[in-house]
DNA sequence: CTATGTGTTATATCTTATATATATCATATT
DNA sequence: AATATGATATATATAAGATATAACACATAG
């Protein structure tokens, strides 16, 4: 799977690294059992350090998109708790984004749509 | 329009403001016209400086929440271009919470569901 | 057993972002 | 004339982000 970084976005690279693995999982290119590279190599081939990787998959980590191991690396295992639990984490992410849309004349039949084609063409 | 900050919040007091007077305006709370606090009385109020404020108040600007005028103040004055512009700057933000909601086992009906009741009870 | 490669942790340094403190300016209002 | 507005500038302090080394415990390959 490609990542890239853009050094001049005001997003913090390890934002970036982590957000760029959510969406590959979402895209189903990375799987559960996938392994990541490691730490060390993944640093080296993007040309960061390494604890900027390490930061991303702690974070990766502790919202349960992956496990460290130090036999297997880091290995996509996604956790889910329950549907209710899962919606409640992105609810605040969701409802800022929900209020922006409101302000600015998007209907709920346009959100709709706007998450159904995202959906399709993941 | 009550406006909190956490000083203890990971997040940067600008953005917690910004959020807020977003969600103010999504929630009817603030309507084109009314009036904000000069930038110096905010700040008194919330205990914070100036520029902080000033910062938000010009991301605000920015993004077509409000005008800053030296005779009226700040004033909500909601910007909507068209359609698809508005739709295409949420575009970003929404296709990080659905990468996260796909993840997670959250379908796109659940996401409907949590979507339209946030535009119900805004 | 040795060497290597994991993740993990620690320390130090540098840069950038955030927040504050003052101060000044042009302008509009009272 | 006095006051208050947003806008701007400068300086300082703190926090976050990123890098550079180094070491540790553990697992595996040779």
């Amino acid at each position: 799977m490609l990542i890239e970084i853009d050094f001049n976005s005001p997003q913090a690279i390890y934002i970036q690294l982590r957000n760029q693995i959510v969406m590959g999982i979402a895209q189903e290119q990375l799987r559960d059992g996938d392994s990541l590279p490691s730490v060390r190599s993944l640093a080296s081939t993007l040309g960061v350090n390494m604890h900027t990787v390490n930061k991303a998959y702690a974070m990766l980590r502790s919202e349960g998109y992956l496990i460290l191991d130090r036999r297997k690396g880091a290995v996509i295992q996604v956790e889910i708790e329950n549907k209710d639990a899962e919606i409640e984490k992105i609810n605040h992410n969701l409802r800022m984004v929900v209020a922006q849309a409101i302000c600015k004349g998007i209907s709920k039949e346009d959100m709709h749509a706007v998450i159904d084609d995202m959906y399709e063409n993941f």
